[in-house]
DNA sequence: AATCTTTATCGTAATATTGCAATATTAAAA
DNA sequence: TTTTAATATTGCAATATTACGATAAAGATT
């Protein structure tokens, strides 16, 4: 159908699968990427560093932003973009939790 | 167009995008707790933990092993998963090149 | 005010994803 | 060998994603 079935899920599983969701793009991995190594955060020239359209890049900030991965405020006449820090804590969690709960298992099986 | 430019990304980048895009279904997270939870790897009631098909749950399973997240192995009968720790791996390199960035970045602006 | 710059939105085409019923496959069990 | 159990594949419908041209919106510049 084509729908994810989300609601049969529970809240963590939903929150970790849309943040991955919306990193799950090379544009998208491009564009944290880039908010890294600018040195400030005002950031008006990500669409010249993507090679896509103008309306593309837009619609993968939007994407980024609206899963919590990154953070704009209007600066004037453009956008300042920053990389929204809690998201990524909340990843880190998932993986710290993947990691102790695969070190346990390490002692009992494979 | 629905297609992803990925020949317009860094090897890295398409990578990274691949395995978060994998892990970006709530069904597939609750794949990977589950398999972090059982006791062994002769994981075959797999289906029986979502509250979807087994065709769907196939899918997801497919999509897993398709990007590296976890390895299947015949065991007789049925099918023994278990997460594939270098995908990982690459997931926590890149979150901790994410979180140097950010360190750097903090001495210099936001 | 007219224009430029920057970003967002709309509309639309191409393609991908999700989900499942039906069916196939394959190995174990009877 | 027939049956059962576990998993995969096929086919298809519904929906989502990706991409971009055209256009809008809003602040800056002239």
């Amino acid at each position: 159908m084509g729908v994810s079935k989300s609601e049969h899920f529970s809240e963590k599983q939903n929150q970790i699968a849309s943040l991955a969701k919306a990193l799950g793009h090379p544009a998208r991995v491009a564009i944290i990427e880039y908010l890294l190594k600018v040195d400030t955060c005002i950031c008006g020239d990500i669409v010249n560093e993507l090679p896509l359209a103008q309306p593309t890049v837009s619609q993968h900030l939007r994407e980024l932003k609206s899963a919590g991965l990154i953070k704009g405020s209007i600066e004037g006449n453009s956008i300042c973009y920053c990389i929204d820090e809690t998201a990524l804590e909340i990843f880190k969690q998932f993986f710290a939790h993947v990691e102790v709960g695969l070190d346990e298992k390490k002692k009992r099986c494979c």
